[in-house]
Formats: C-alpha cells, structure tokens, sequence
RNA sequence: UGGGCUAUCGCCAAGCGGUAAGGCACAGGACUUUGACUCCUGCAUUCGAUGGUUCGAAUCCAUCUAGCCCAGCCA
C-alpha cells in the first residue's frame, strides 16, 4: 500500500514534538475573533488551519469571541461570524466561549499579580505613559507609581473596580522591565478603566481587561494547548509566556504564530473592507466585490472551493501574496463537475431559422452537465427564433473564427447544425437578425457525415427569461494597495462592476435555486443572486471568468 | 549595533547534510456538443549575496543585503 505522503506544515511538526516530549498529551486549538466586524478569506485560513489541527491530532477546538473592549463590539458580528464559521463547514460542538465570560477569573489574576508584587496601579496619563515607554532605540523609564505597595495597590484596583475613577485616570500594569529592547515587555497595561456598557455584561464591570492580559488567561481557562495567531503577535509572545507563568497556569498554552494569508488585487484586512462599507464605495460587508465570507457566499463560491483554496496555500512564516488566479482555479475545478451547465445569453443578438415551421415549439433532451452523466437532464425549448450572443456572429469573419458568418455552419449546442444564409442590420450598420438554415437530421447536434469546428449557446426567445447580470473586476488593480499612500485617495478599479440588463435565460432557470451557478464557456460562471433575486427578472453573479485563448 | 521575524521558479510552497516535490500562472500539442474541461509536453545546473566547514551544502557556520512587524488605556 503506497502511502500518500503530504508533507506537514511546521505547525503540525511543532504540535509531533510536544506531543512526543510530553508537553501536552492533547491537542484543543481555538479561533478567537473579535466581534467587530465580518469575517473574510484570511479569518478562513485560521479558521481551518486551526480547526483542521484538532481534527488531524483528534483534538477538540473552540470558537471563543474575543469580547475585551466594549466599545467596538457588537452582537450583529457575533451572528454573522457564526453564521460563516458554520458555513465553512467548521463545528465547535458546544464549544462556543466568550472572553467576557472569564471576566471574573482574569480579575482574580490581576489581584494574584499585585499580591505577588508583579502588577501595580499606575495615575499616569496615556500621554505621559507613552512618553516613559521610551523609544524603539531609547530605553524607557519607571513609573513614579511603581513601588506602591502591595495593600495600596489592593486598594486602588478595587477602588478602579468599583467605579471610583474615571475612564482614563488610573490603569493597572504588569511591572516588569522599562528598559526591555521589546517594547511589550516595557509595564505593559493590563487593566483600563472603560465605563462602558457591554455586550454580554452589561454594566457589571467599569474595568476591562487588555488583550495582551486577557488572551493567554482565555486559552489557558479553556486549556488550549496551542494558541495559533498571526505574526504580528510573534513580539508579544514573551508577555503572554509572562503572565501564564506568573498567574502560575498548568498545562501552560503554547503560542505559535503563521503568516496571514494575503491576495492580490484585493481588499483583504478587515479595517480596509470597514471603511469601504462606511464610505459606500460597495454597497454593504456582503458587496461580492468584497472578499469576505459573506460575498464569496453570496457570489456563488462554495464552502469546499474555500477550503481547498487555503489549503492549496500552504501554511508558513514568509509573508505572501497569493495570486488570484489561485483562488478562481478552485472555485472552477469545484463546480465543473457540481452544477448544471445551462444556458443563457448575454448580449442577445436574435438568429432566424428560416426553414424551421413557424409556430412549432420542441422540446429537446439535453444533459445537464455533459461530463457528469450523475446530474440528469432537462427539458429545453427550441423553436424558429433564438437568441445568440452577439460575438457568436461576424458579419466579416477573421482569420480563424468559426463561429457564424455567412455560409458557415455550426452545432447549436445539444439541438441543430444551422448554417448562416445571411443577417439585416440598422442604418448604422448594426446586425440586427441573423439567418440561417438548420438540417432536421442533425437533431440533438449529432452527425455522422461531417463535423462542425463551432458549437455555440442559444435560448429559446419566445420563452426566455429576462435577466440582470453583474459582472464583477477585483475592487483594485494595484497590487501596491488600497489607500494610496500619497494622499489617502482610494486606488481602486472603476471597472469593478459592470451591469447588463438585458440577458436572456432559458426558461428552466425558473425552477433554480439561488446557489444554482451556469457555465458558457467564453464567459464564465454565474450564480443566481442569493440576495437580490427577484422572480421576475433573475439578478446573477459572475463567479469567475473562464480563460479564452480566442480574442476577436 | 533597538528588538523580533522572513528570504527556494512570475505567485504560493515542499525540502531538515547525499546532489531542487507539487499546485497556480504561462507556452506548445492532442482531444472536444461551446476556443472551456480533460490529456500529454515544456517551464530553478540552482535555493537573497559573499566567504567558510565538508568527500558532498538550499540545508551547518560567519558576514552582508533586502522585506515585514513593534513605541493603543485596539485586537
């Protein structure tokens, strides 16, 4: 039996070396986001980086909402991030945890700390501590409040507690080295003071606790055993090792940290996507110009195409750019063999076929997906006037189209070889009408006798289906960015969305569900809206463009 | 001489002292009821640079260079 070897992610080897030495005996991972806003295509790369770990090490993991400052949350994010962590096909069971819930436990360490003469009181302002901090270069300088005793100190964090003070006049900070060369290690706060109300306390508490405080109490009360984040947190892993040994945890959680998974051409980070929502420049957090989960969602992107893509991008420290070319292969190579391939026109232009009984409708049988027999197939009307797209036709052909011109014949897909006889057109020279004449024993594009280089789409007109589609561009070109750091202007591409109003569909798209995607070669895929579709004119997205090695 | 991290094909990324996996992209060709898909074929004598150790180095050592992160009472 050849075993298939896939090579581990450093992470995976990190987690065989402790399990093998004995750190932990077990493996529980956690996602903990913010409820401040929608998750997009980086969350997913932790998300199932740290959900595939527990699952690969028989782990458990959690999703634990990292609630530490009341001011920027809310629990319309907490749905949403529930709702696509669910859709990505992650499940956290009954693990579902709030940071506030521990708000008592990471009080009680805050008061071990000052006991241990390891955290103390501080009256300085923001202003003057930043300037104690010293510098990148300069050592910084104590506190004037750093040796207050033990009991005073009690006293003050109660007092600060109990709303004695006012946000902002005393905080509570961890002593241990001003003249540290990491800028975290320099008295870092740990406790501010934020009369504020809460999401999921309330007004129970004036105090709340820092992230750098508050995250390593978090994962080590749910006894997580690796803490994965992103590398910007790789300097404040010496303080988070601080205050799980000096709060004296055991097991101790173990942080390690990955590089966070960035695209070209578009806006990844959720302030930047926040800002655009904000300054309308897309319509809402769901916008599918956007990369969040939301719009990849809604623009017809599969939980199964997301999870390929993150893992196709591997896991490592160096910081990269994936190219977006990577992350339309897999919604491609997802839905090639998943969905119906029916058919719809974007730029009708009407083909008559003279020969063919007026009045007379058929119902042609064709598959639904011609390389997946699995799918079915439908019934498609077809009678004397179609529509056709527009390119499909050249009323002076170049040098190797085969698709329609006069005197040319091709398949129209699944129903007739028709050969083109000629075309009207309007005083400015546009075609109007094509013409053609089909041949009866071709029926379902078959023949024996002779072979047509052209296959193109059609739909039915007297039956066809009015249709919208948007046709979106990634939100930016530039690869250099969002913002353009020159005057802040946004960089972005006017031709990101593109609207056409006149498509026609075949009648069957009635019966589709909203995530029902199509596929015309030269165009692309489509999904149905699942947000603004209405019945009486289908709203689509392009999920992504198909590659054509034939320009006009 | 602040500290931390990173550097392998256009883009991701394996590699862990024994002579450069794979995917995306790209380019040819075959096939084809959509010029798609599929299938073949090609695509790093070289691993940021320079020295050194070694029979042997992308892997070890030294120096240098480039990029990213850090001075929130954000996370």
């Amino acid at each position: 039996m050849s075993e298939e070897t896939v090579s581990k992610n450093f992470i995976e080897l990190e987690i065989d070396n402790d399990l093998s030495e004995g750190v932990y005996t077990y493996v529980c991972t956690r996602f903990p986001p913010e409820p401040n806003g929608y998750l997009h295509i980086g969350h997913a790369k932790s998300i199932l980086l740290n959900y595939g770990l527990s699952v690969k090490y028989n782990g458990e993991f959690h999703l634990r909402f990292d609630d530490t400052n009341p001011t920027k949350e809310d629990m319309e994010f907490v749905e949403s991030i529930k709702a696509d962590v669910l859709w990505l096909g992650v499940n956290w069971k009954e693990h579902l945890y709030f940071a506030s819930d521990y708000f008592d436990d990471m009080y009680n360490c805050a008061i071990k700390l000052i006991k241990k003469g390891k955290a103390y009181v501080c009256d300085l302002s923001a202003d003057e501590i930043r300037q104690y901090r010293g510098t990148l270069k300069e050592p910084g300088k104590d506190s004037p409040y750093r040796n207050r005793s033990i009991e005073e100190n009690l006293k003050l964090f109660e007092d600060m507690k109990n709303g004695i003070y006012a946000d902002g006049e005393k905080v509570l900070r961890a002593k241990i080295d001003m003249a540290s060369p990491n800028i975290n290690m320099r008295d870092p706060v740990i406790y501010r003071v934020a009369h504020a109300s809460h999401h999921n306390t309330g007004d129970e508490w004036c105090i709340y606790p820092m992230y750098d405080f508050a995250h390593p109490i978090e994962d080590a009360v749910e006894k997580i055993t690796h803490s994965i984040c992103t590398l910007e947190f790789e300097d404040h892993r010496p303080l988070y090792d601080w205050v799980v040994r000096e709060c004296e945890f055991d097991p101790a959680p173990r942080q390690i940290e990955f590089a966070k998974l960035f695209l070209t051409n578009v806006v990844t980070g959720k302030r930047y996507i926040k800002k655009l929502v904000q300054d309308k420049i897309v319509d809402a957090w769901d916008d599918p110009r956007l990369v969040s989960i939301a719009a990849l969602k809604r623009r017809g992107f599969t939980p199964e195409s997301i999870r390929n893509f993150v893992e196709l991008c591997g896991v490592s420290k160096s910081q990269s750019s994936v190219n977006y070319a990577m992350l339309e292969y897999c919604i491609r190579d997802d839905l090639k063999l998943k969905k119906n391939r029916m058919m719809a026109v974007l730029d009708p232009i009407k083909l008559i076929i003279d020969n063919y009984p007026e009045g007379q409708i058929e119902e042609l049988i064709v598959p639904n997906n011609l390389e997946n027999p699995e799918l079915g197939e439908r019934l498609v009307k077809f009678s004397r006037e179609l529509y056709i797209e527009r390119e499909d036709f050249m009323a002076e052909p170049v040098k190797k189209y085969f698709r329609l011109f006069v005197g040319n014949e091709v398949r129209l897909m699944h129903a007739y070889f028709v050969t083109c006889t000629g075309y009207e057109s309007d005083s400015n020279g546009n075609v109007t009408v094509v013409h053609a004449e089909y041949d009866p024993q071709t029926k379902g594009g078959n023949c024996e006798t002779r072979k047509v280089k052209g296959t193109i789409h059609w739909v039915d007109a007297k039956s066809a289906i009015k249709a919208e589609v948007r046709l979106y561009e990634n939100l930016i070109v530039e690869e250099k960015g969002v913002f353009n750091p020159a005057d802040g202007s946004l960089n972005l591409n006017p031709n990101s969305l593109t609207v056409k109003k006149n498509c026609v569909l075949e009648d069957n798209f009635k019966d589709s569900n909203a995530l029902d995607s199509f596929q015309f070669v030269r165009n692309g895929y489509y999904c149905i809206d699942s947000r603004d579709s209405k019945p009486e004119a289908l709203v689509f997205n392009r999920i992504v463009s198909l590659k054509s090695s034939f320009k006009l």
